[in-house]
DNA sequence: TTCCGACATAATATCGACAAAATTATGTTT
DNA sequence: AAACATAATTTTGTCGATATTATGTCGGAA
């Protein structure tokens, strides 16, 4: 008897389905534009259409999936364009959402970002020697974000920030493609935006989650661009 | 031929449905936290299942509607908390996307406000003599603020706005089941924010916004509180 | 009476099949 | 050979049926 939420496999295929198209989209796995016919998907995740469309629904909601009138749906486009409004609006949103954490955040919410950071630390790194994105980092660096706002007392600033957060996160696929030999300390700016905000440094926290996204952005948008 | 998109009552009954459910739901006509059976939602809108749970994966992710594990669909609840915070939510979000609008706006975003502002003054009055809401006004009353911010050059502050409001929106039903007497002028604050968003007003403009939406919440609050 | 468990009922979530539409391939005409 | 019209194929979107899970009811024991 299951202690936990059991998920059997195939009886509650949508939640599961989704979060697995969710998964594959964020990590490039399904790359941007790609086609998403329903056959090929039914294969892919060993269901029927039924769930799979519903999955692809929600999925069009969050602005990852785009779906045309009677021609299915495909994997949201991606332009610098959308990246740079992207970051801006994750600094806005963030920003604001950070602040009420820092002042609202207790002892449970400090614990959980240590955890989700020392998670994060022994994560593999995030791109493979086959150049593909690992899984586990990049589900552990969500975590760290969500975790770091874990304690904001506004329901929808933390789903706007989630939602942009995994927005943004596919653009990182493109770094995978140029191996480019990482030239800043991503796990140092973890470290450096953990220390601030478990500080309740007001000062700093924002300005080094804003470069953080900066540099990241920056990275991509040099690639793309080029 | 059809010029505009056009709905083949049978054919793409997903996205139909999907409008025809979020409106109800605007409405009140399918109050809070109602069970959303499948069955019976089938007899409404005439089509079967699977198109209804596209919708209602839509709807759940604009948190419209609420899905538990095995026990289908509701419509989300509301709560004087909620209310609160989406009303703090819309402030900030549409000052910034106000802001930028006005900045970028041009001579077709002036022309969609004028019209949408009409079309709003000749909707019939919100709430009928049978303390039903108008679906008319609704939607009139929904275009007139999203044309404010048309010309908002960023698609997520958009579609954030847009999101809240629509969840804004269905707290309204309160006011239809007491016959309050308006005690203020609602068509004269839709002008009033109209010409200064016109005249690019950056002080009047938002502060105007925000005690239009103070007004309406606390309107609401006063009777949900009660 | 109140609580617990087995049974009957209802509702959900998924599947496979079908009809409508779009896409591709083919053939015909200029 | 290019362009258009037509036919074949693929793909989408919807339906009805079914198995699984939740809910409600009834009877019996403490």
């Amino acid at each position: 008897m299951p202690l936990q939420t059991h998920s059997n496999d195939k009886l509650d295929a949508a939640l599961s389905v989704y979060e697995k198209l969710k998964a594959d989209i964020i990590a490039g796995a399904l790359p941007p534009d790609q086609k998403l016919k329903i056959e090929v998907l039914r294969d892919r995740y060993a269901c029927s259409g039924s769930p799979l469309r519903e999955a692809l629904s929600r999925l069009t909601a969050e602005s990852l999936v785009s779906q045309e009138n009677q021609r299915g749906f495909r994997v949201a486009a991606i332009s610098s364009d959308d990246l740079r409004e992207l970051i801006r609006m994750r600094k806005l949103i963030d920003v604001m959402a950070l602040n009420e954490t820092m002042q609202q955040g207790d002892a449970a919410w400090e614990e959980g970002i240590i955890l989700a950071h020392h998670r994060l630390t022994r994560a593999p790194s995030e791109i493979s020697r086959d150049n593909r994105r690992d899984m586990t980092w990049i589900r552990s660096h969500g975590e760290f974000h969500r975790a770091l706002l874990a304690a904001c007392p506004s329901y929808y600033l933390r789903n706007f920030s989630s939602q942009l957060f995994d927005s943004c996160e596919r653009y990182r696929e493109i770094l995978s493609r140029v191996d480019v030999l990482y030239p800043r300390d991503l796990a140092g700016e973890h470290k450096a935006i953990m220390d601030a905000v478990l500080a309740r440094d007001f000062d700093r926290a924002p300005k080094l989650i804003c470069e953080h996204m900066d540099n990241s952005a920056n990275l991509v948008l040099r690639t793309l661009d080029a």
